[in-house]
DNA sequence: ATTTTATTATGTTAAAATGACACTAAATAA
DNA sequence: TTATTTAGTGTCATTTTAACATAATAAAAT
């Protein structure tokens, strides 16, 4: 490739969107055409593109989603950076490589990113590339080494999202707290009771309602709530608590 | 520089030691001397080195470990990759990279890690590099952009003790209560109430007392425990809790 | 031999957080 | 008008956290 991108340096970065439901990633379909039609493979892969010269990491992240979604200004954050040697060496992977003329023998390292986003606020179609939501749960392999990338992500965000107000970047700026509730719910992977849900929302002065309800829904329509971060910032306390 | 390492590629590696007070970090001195002699400048630096062809970024920074500790199979952990262009653009470092053969304007990306050992079992005077233990609080400003990867490290380390057992990585295999304590003082940077923690600690089946006692202590000697992986790896659960 | 010094070891109580649990209210759809 | 669906609400028992002071034991100093 003569582009001006570094040839061992990728960027992979993990889109979660939520859709009130389930917690889902957005991923491009790599598929590879003979010569005479018939397809060699099709499968899926995460998003991601080598490095620029001139570009941060996190300006590398930051175009990947631009590319793919549209959005900017939305939550990124770096989680581990994959480098095994063989981590390209899959035949798919070498075939794949050899098509869009990169070199499959370039060890390349890869920064894996995370983002999360509300499904809504994407217009796929739109997008550069063509991505599609999938249900996290229903992933079950992918391109290159992206499985293992996406597990990684995961974790990350299951442990970041303990302790640091994440789930407020999956919703929508007027959200319902039984939204809130199933992020937590979705992403953990546990249940939660309802009513000591909102005693602790209740305990926390920056989620606030709103003087709005629900539009159009079939049932009792839900009071609306924000997040304000000038009163998580101007509030929020360390926590120095810890278990061996 | 014509060896079997990744120009573009390095691991750095911020390596912990607890001497039963406070919390120490391992540097290498960087010392450049002109032809005359003259000291052209003289500070420090983490440990760190170019990615081999055929290693993996774990087998890479463990080697920096033997190599500057003479010590294998202890904790580490890949941390966060610094990838900035002009992170290696500064003055001393461009004079640095020349001295020793090679080019400064490679934009080198590196992947941090950390690791955590007992400074008593490392003989620093022995190790191929010669570095030296420096508290941490008296660190002020290192070579590279190193100052800025041990503020992230030991962020990482913040955060990961917290709710994982790594103090024990941080002590000789027999250790005392008062040991224990002050790690977690020492790295997150707060005072504990001696009796609250020695409850916790009961309250914990892994961290087991033994039959042996401080010796040669001018004081009254304290009671020894260990950490059983084992046991912890038997009774740990996972634990959901949240806040927003 | 006695005293000093330094550090270990130990329990109670009040306040706060957690976890379990069931019924009524309000909107649209049938 | 009734059925369906989801919103919204309080109590109590248990567990966890936080604050707090004194006696015991070893070596070192006198």
């Amino acid at each position: 490739m003569n582009d001006n991108t570094i040839p061992n340096l990728s960027v992979d970065c993990v889109i979660f969107g939520f859709d009130s439901e389930k917690l889902n990633v957005l991923l491009l379909e790599r598929k590879l055409d003979a010569q005479n039609g018939e397809t060699i493979f099709c499968d899926h892969t995460l998003v991601g593109h080598h490095v620029r010269t001139g570009e941060t990491l996190d300006e590398s992240a930051a175009r990947i989603l631009k590319e793919t979604t549209g959005l900017s200004n939305i939550y990124l954050e770096q989680f581990y950076t994959f480098g095994n040697p063989d981590r390209l060496k899959k035949t798919r992977a070498k075939l794949w490589l050899e098509s869009i003329g990169r070199n499959p023998e370039t060890r390349v390292i890869s920064i894996g990113y995370f983002s999360l986003v509300n499904v809504n606020s994407v217009h796929v179609s739109y997008t550069e590339r063509h991505a599609k939501w999938f249900d996290l749960k229903e992933i079950d392999d992918l391109g290159f080494d992206h499985k293992e990338i996406l597990n990684k992500a995961l974790e990350a965000l299951q442990t970041k999202i303990k302790t640091n107000p994440l789930a407020f970047e999956l919703l929508p700026q007027k959200f319902t707290l039984s939204h809130l509730q199933k992020i937590y719910e979705v992403v953990l992977g546990i249940e939660i009771d309802k009513r000591n849900f909102r005693k602790k929302v209740s305990q926390v002065p920056y989620i606030v309602p709103l003087k709005e309800k629900q539009q159009k829904v079939s049932h009792k329509p839900a009071q609306l709530y924000m997040f304000s971060r000038d009163i998580f910032e101007a509030t929020k306390k360390k926590d120095f608590n810890f278990s061996f």
